[in-house]
DNA sequence: TAAATATACGATAGAATTGGTCGTATATTT
DNA sequence: AAATATACGACCAATTCTATCGTATATTTA
């Protein structure tokens, strides 16, 4: 259930840039080492994301990286689905990625799987990268910035 | 966002048992056959789910795996998590697995994805295997058997 | 008590994925 | 023309995932 070090590193950026929205490009050496991405990693990310239209490059000397669309046209959903693949816990409970489940077994939790499935994709596609940036400006009870706040594990 | 092969294994098997709950035990091989896992495969991930008091094994001849205690006492969040380790998206919204990030561009997503997290252990937590099965004897219009029944993707 | 059949479990290994580096080409600005 | 930027394929190391094998041991049944 764990998001790949790519999408973390993707989210990162993308934040970073959504903060400096409309103040010019931020060279990828910058973006690096203020989200501490190894940079020669973080090229190929830069370039998936240029290839999505998340972001557009600037060569030249003061040339670097900006947000290609206004913040609120970039969901969560899409990057976490680029770079991670399938948002589905179990391939049968997938529609783009559907498999068939011959199990009869595997259709007692199929059901169930596929709830958590909807949760997360309706959360993921509903956010974009402006909501979720300017929500966390203002932290609610709801999301405690410390973690040992409330009673759940894992 | 993905479950282990293993977790997948887990739960067929576990549901396998709950289905034949009170009617004796089921040998490896019967198991491993109905819910195509391979054998020896399997026989390490019953020595773990016996390890953890899910199942009880009898050696002999009509010996076999049976459920150690009653269906409703265990929860798809044990079992996922015994199997697939953390569910929080990312290590800084983990508290068994918390992680401090230093980062303020990961800040600006850790509180949504914290509520990603709460939402799946909230629904991992309060379902058993009990209920589970039982939910996916009579469907609910919110849980369609067909995948493309809904609109949503991956 | 012997044969059959069951689990127990450590060692190992192939495949896939993940995370990351390197060299080099090319475009743009100053 | 120099400096600095992105572009991009090739490659690699580490980890994780998935699975197999050999062998030991316990229990039942005939």
């Amino acid at each position: 259930m764990k998001l790949s070090k790519k999408t973390d590193y993707a989210l990162r950026v993308l934040f970073t840039l959504v903060e400096h929205y409309g103040r010019g490009p931020i060279p990828i050496r910058e973006l690096a080492r203020r989200n501490e991405v190894p940079k020669r990693f973080l090229e190929h990310i830069m370039l998936e994301m240029k290839a999505r239209g998340w972001v557009d490059s600037t060569p030249g000397k003061r040339g670097g990286y900006t947000l290609a669309k206004s913040p609120d046209k970039i969901m969560m959903g899409e990057v976490v689905r680029h770079f991670d693949g399938v948002l589905a816990p179990i391939g049968c409970v997938s529609v783009t990625h559907y498999q068939p489940c011959s199990q009869s077994s595997v259709c007692r939790f199929r059901p169930f799987l596929l709830n958590i499935r909807n949760e997360i994709a309706r959360q993921m596609d509903q956010a974009s990268l402006a909501g979720v940036f300017s929500d966390s400006l203002r932290p609610s009870p709801e999301t405690p910035q410390n973690p040992s706040a409330d009673g759940c594990e894992t």
